[in-house]
DNA sequence: TCTGGGGTCCTAGGACCC
DNA sequence: TCTGGGGTCCTAGGACCC
């Protein structure tokens, strides 16, 4: 048995959200259109029940200079992006920009539906896929009929054609022998474009390209290897491991080297299971917890029921509840819990995440409350058998108090200090 | 009137067990 | 009595990704 050379393609949507947009009011087309601020709703005026959405006429449109609130930039068509606007840029200050660009709340519903519809047709030819969220995949190419031929090419080609005949989108695919260089590959020609990368191709396509184009290379790695000097992957590529180790930790350091010679031996992967689940929201304006407490009482609640849904609707349960705040100058603080019970309860989870808010300062404003379920494992695994309790743990005194306490009600609205 | 929301993984220290 | 090391779990924070 000859093993055959390893073909892994990533595939990437062109802007996807917007190109879906698009789709729905091509009226739009060539306008600034930015989608962000808030989820489209029933009763939106843009999701007309009777239909006709591409004879909506342009100024029944709303404008990015009637937007009040935090909300940031999801995505923006080219013609936006002409005005200096961008993605995670504050709407308001995008305003400024471009006041009369369009405003599009996201459809996340439908931008499901069009990820389900382009997924169905690779897995129709290729199984070995990996979901990276709703606009992106990694294929395994390796042992598809036709995954060999021109090095991957052709099925790239297969690919890119199924996908616009069934929704009408284009995409982006890169070919390479691993995940890493893949992924790269999937920009070099943009938009509608395919790229192979080989070992050969390391030096000339890969080495020339800024750090941040690795990734798994942020913003912080990249200023800190600026200040050391190095800004293209040949650099990176040229540091002793022994020194990146030193100024990244053992594990990141050596992963660094590694793929800066783009080596990653990563398999695609088929499943996986959910880690943690968790809601959030940033205020419309910065709560007190004490001269805002009745309608932090709330939110806190609401997110609360709302995590406990989504398990639900999930088939989960977990064990470790926290909380996450951000104040009024930014700075986010976690705390958590792990209990000896694995739960879904709205209740439980409000209880046990109260506890947690108590141990937190609250004597600055709040723009942020966030609650997450962690630790977690399929709920038909308990009810089939498996232990709803773990073992106690030896614990800690302060354990010991904060477990006592949590176990007693409190009352409807948590009142840290 | 800067800076969303939902995730994953890693690190590092302390507790605790053997 | 003192010293020590490995392993695991828990917690808080941070980097990164889509």
């Amino acid at each position: 048995m000859t093993s055959l050379p390893r073909r892994i393609a990533h595939l990437d949507m062109d802007a996807f959200y917007a190109s879906v947009e698009l789709l729905r009011y091509p009226q739009l087309k060539g306008l600034p259109v930015v989608i962000g601020g808030r989820r489209r709703r029933e009763d939106d005026v843009l999701n007309p029940a009777d239909g006709g959405l591409d004879r909506i006429p342009l100024d029944a449109f709303p404008r990015l200079s009637g937007y009040v609130g935090r909300g940031v930039i999801t995505t923006a068509t080219y013609a936006a992006r002409q005005f200096g606007i961008g993605s995670a840029m504050g709407l308001m200050k995008a305003a400024r920009l471009c006041p009369d660009a369009i405003l599009l709340p996201v459809d996340f519903e439908e931008y499901r539906r069009y990820s389900r519809l382009f997924k169905e047709q690779i897995l129709a030819v290729a199984p070995l896929m990996e979901n990276r969220g709703v606009d992106e995949v990694y294929i395994d190419f390796t042992g598809v009929e036709g995954g060999q031929e021109e090095a991957g090419l052709a099925l790239a080609r297969r690919l890119q054609a199924a996908i616009l005949a069934s929704t009408g989108l284009t995409c982006s695919i890169g070919v390479a022998p691993n995940k890493l260089l893949a992924k790269m590959a999937s920009e070099f020609n943009k938009p509608n474009g395919i790229a192979l990368v080989g070992e050969d191709d390391l030096e000339r396509q890969i080495w020339p390209l800024p750090c941040r184009k690795i990734n798994g290379i942020g913003p912080r790695t990249d200023e800190k290897l600026q200040r050391a000097g190095i800004r293209t992957i040949a650099e990176l590529a040229a540091c002793d491991p022994a020194w990146l180790c030193e100024q990244f930790g053992r594990s990141y350091g050596q992963w660094l080297h590694e793929a800066a010679h783009g080596r990653d031996e990563r398999p695609v992967s088929t499943h996986s299971e959910p880690v943690s689940m968790s809601r959030e929201t940033t205020f419309g304006r910065d709560l007190h917890a004490v001269q805002d407490r009745t309608e932090l009482g709330a939110v806190f609640t609401r997110l609360c029921e709302q995590v406990a849904a989504d398990l639900v609707r999930k088939g989960y349960v977990g064990r470790t509840i926290g909380i996450k705040i951000r104040y009024d100058n930014f700075r986010s603080v976690t705390r958590d819990f792990t209990a000896d019970l694995y739960m879904a309860d709205p209740l439980l989870i409000r209880q046990f995440a109260g506890q947690c808010l108590k141990r937190v300062p609250l004597d600055r404003r709040l723009r942020l409350l966030g609650v997450r379920v962690g630790s977690l494992r399929r709920a038909d695994a308990i009810a089939e058998g498996l232990p709803a309790r773990t073992p106690p743990r030896r614990s800690s005194r302060r354990r010991d108090e904060e477990m006592t306490l949590s176990l007693f009600p409190s009352s409807a609205e948590e009142q840290p200090e």
